[in-house]
DNA sequence: GCCGTTTTCGGCCCGACTGTTTTCAGTCG
């Protein structure tokens, strides 16, 4: 798909028009269609002109110009700017603190053009005596450089979650706050994160704003206000804190919680409306009469939409789907009735049987699959037919003294880089589940990937692909999937497709699931555990569930122990009846 | 540059904080 390269040079062209200091409605133009063709599911290069002008924040000049790079690979209007423009001096605007009007002043008064260079004329004092700069800005643009320079790249919601969680615990212990909550992406269960929105109320503002720039965990104080202030951790990360009215909380979770391009689409429909949305509440306009704000449904309400949960405001279809009445009704972490991907001591897990079992049950869960490696991953231990055997033997034993509960007999199989599988089919056979997964060979082309994951779906006993994609967050990038095709033929066999909930993987992620919804792909939700603390992993696994549009009725282990055997059993069935019909 | 059941022209989401200013521009989210 050519849209993200396209969305990635109107974006450019944006910056390089607001580093010329052009008409920043043309600007925003820019970037709006960037954003939106960067969300896009459908594939540019197949559209029409008119299907190109039919996309929100697109019309005949930005439809010219997608055309324009479709066949020549390049837009002229982008080319011209970047010779005006040195590309150093668009690396300048990725400084915290320093922007636009700035960066073109710094470049055209003292030629500057890239961040190292800044530091050099900094250094030399060449900054001095330029309009609207002293000493405060100097020391800001170069405390930015520093900000930068340890990195700003996003970061692990699974790491970042709980910094936020415990910062909120110390300003209920420390300050004098009423309702407060984490807000932001991290509230939309995003992936990863890049700050911390923190959103509370409060009879004494000033007082907890003292408390909040110094935590102990804070390393610099970039904003206090009375009533919005940001640190930076000590591990980089950047916190917001705002404090507004109890009647405005609604208003201004809804607000913080974004996303931009969300909040943005709720208020163009408010303006047409006759009403203003801002993060104090809903009013009137004009007259600026209250309309509500204390409760986030206000702002839905007013709106008349339903409640739309955080994890779909991403502007792709959610407000239109409000508006028709048909947003999906989300899967609940209560919902989850097992975990179908857990690893004991037998492979690489932690524990033994009855320490897991224990662990689940105190979940709350009706079932787990118990589903090991395979001799493959002998880093793993990974069990070979006889061991796999043993291990059932226990899980048997197990089961008889339990009640309420069961343990389904499983693997997790090695789909070897020949796309074999890792044991016989008569090793497998008379498993309750079998998990398939990829764990070598992550450089091979796209066919071959593509050809193993097949392989794997076709066989008569894989009911479950694991981690589909094998990707490790901002560690390892996924391999080469034909994610299209595999989809197809996981619909067509009714093999399910595994949403991993380790923060770390989180594949399927939410485009993929979409996509598998489309085609009618079963789902699982599941945890890999390796260690019983794992098992709370799940609540990740379930957001980015939502934040594909996944039902209750969509995941396999939402459903009760003998359901989801006679699904599983039905699979089985189905492709033993495709395999007669082929042969 | 986009867009329209007020408009094909004239709007375009909205507010807080900082620093350099004597009333506001720049930046950010």
């Amino acid at each position: 798909m050519k849209n993200q390269q396209i969305a990635k040079i109107f974006s450019e062209i944006a910056e390089l028009l607001e580093l010329k200091g052009e008409n920043m409605f043309r600007i925003r133009a820019y970037q709006r269609a960037a954003q939106n063709l960067d969300g896009l599911s459908k594939d540019v290069s197949g559209l029409s002109r008119e299907e190109l002008e039919s996309i929100p924040g697109i019309g005949k000049d930005l439809a010219a110009k997608i055309r324009e790079y479709l066949e020549t690979g390049a837009i002229a209007k982008h080319e011209e700017l970047k010779k005006e423009i040195p590309e150093g001096v668009l690396e300048l605007l990725s400084i915290p603190g320093l922007g636009p009007k700035k960066a073109k002043m710094l470049h055209e008064k003292i030629k500057v053009k890239s961040i190292v260079e800044l530091e050099t004329a900094i250094r030399q004092g060449k900054l001095s005596g330029l309009p609207g700069i002293q000493k405060k800005t100097v020391d800001n643009i170069l405390q930015g450089i520093e900000l930068l320079k340890r990195g700003t790249e996003r970061r692990l919601l699974g790491r970042v979650l709980p910094l936020a969680e415990d910062m909120v615990r110390r300003m209920k212990d420390g300050a004098p706050v009423g309702r407060i909550e984490v807000a932001g992406s991290i509230r939309r269960w995003k992936e990863t994160v890049k700050d911390i929105d923190i959103l509370t109320t409060s009879k004494k503002p000033e007082k907890v704003m003292d408390v909040f720039v110094k935590l102990p965990n804070v390393s610099r104080v970039l904003a206090h206000g009375e009533t919005k202030s940001s640190v930076v951790t000590e591990d980089g990360i950047q916190v917001d804190l705002r404090v507004v009215e109890e009647e405005s909380f609604g208003a201004a979770l809804q607000y913080f919680t974004g996303s931009k391009q969300h909040n943005i689409k709720l208020r163009e429909m408010a303006v047409r409306a006759g009403l203003k949305i801002n993060e104090y509440g809903v009013f009137t306009e004009p007259g600026g009469k209250r309309k509500g704000g204390r409760e986030e449904e206000d702002v839905y309400k007013a709106l008349k939409l339903p409640y739309i949960p955080p994890e779909l405001r991403e502007d792709t279809g959610e407000i239109e789907a409000a508006l028709e009445g048909k947003l999906p009704d989300l899967v609940t972490p209560d919902e989850i009735k097992g975990d179908l991907h857990v690893h004991t001591r037998w492979s690489d897990g932690s524990h033994d049987l009855g320490t897991i079992v224990e662990a689940a049950r105190n979940k709350g869960y009706q079932y787990i699959a118990i589903t090991d490696h395979t001799k493959g991953l002998g880093v793993a231990h990974g069990l070979d037919e006889k061991r796999l055997a043993e291990e059932m033997r226990v899980i048997d034993d197990a089961n008889a003294k339990l009640t309420g509960f069961r343990i389904l007999k499983g693997t997790e199989i090695d789909i070897r880089s020949d796309g074999r599988l890792d044991l016989p089919d008569s090793a497998i056979a008379a498993l309750d589940i079998v998990v398939a997964s990829i764990h070598s060979g992550f450089k091979q082309t796209q066919e071959q990937i593509t050809k193993r994951i097949l392989s794997a779906i076709r066989n008569p006993f894989v009911s479950v692909i694991a981690h589909p994609t094998g990707r490790l967050i901002g560690e390892r990038e996924a391999y080469a999937i034909d994610m299209d095709t595999v989809l197809k033929e996981a619909a067509k066999y009714g093999v399910a497709m595994e949403i991993n909930a380790n923060p770390l993987r989180l594949d399927l992620n939410d485009y993929h699931i979409k996509m598998a919804l489309g085609y009618g792909v079963p789902l699982v939700i599941s945890t890999d555990t390796h260690v019983t603390t794992q098992f709370d992993f799940m609540a990740y696994g379930v957001s980015v569930a939502r934040r594909g549009w996944v039902e209750k009725k969509d995941v396999l282990n939402a459903l009760p122990v003998e359901l989801l055997m006679k699904r599983l059993n039905a699979c089985r069935a189905n492709k033993a009846k495709r395999v007669k019909a082929a042969s």
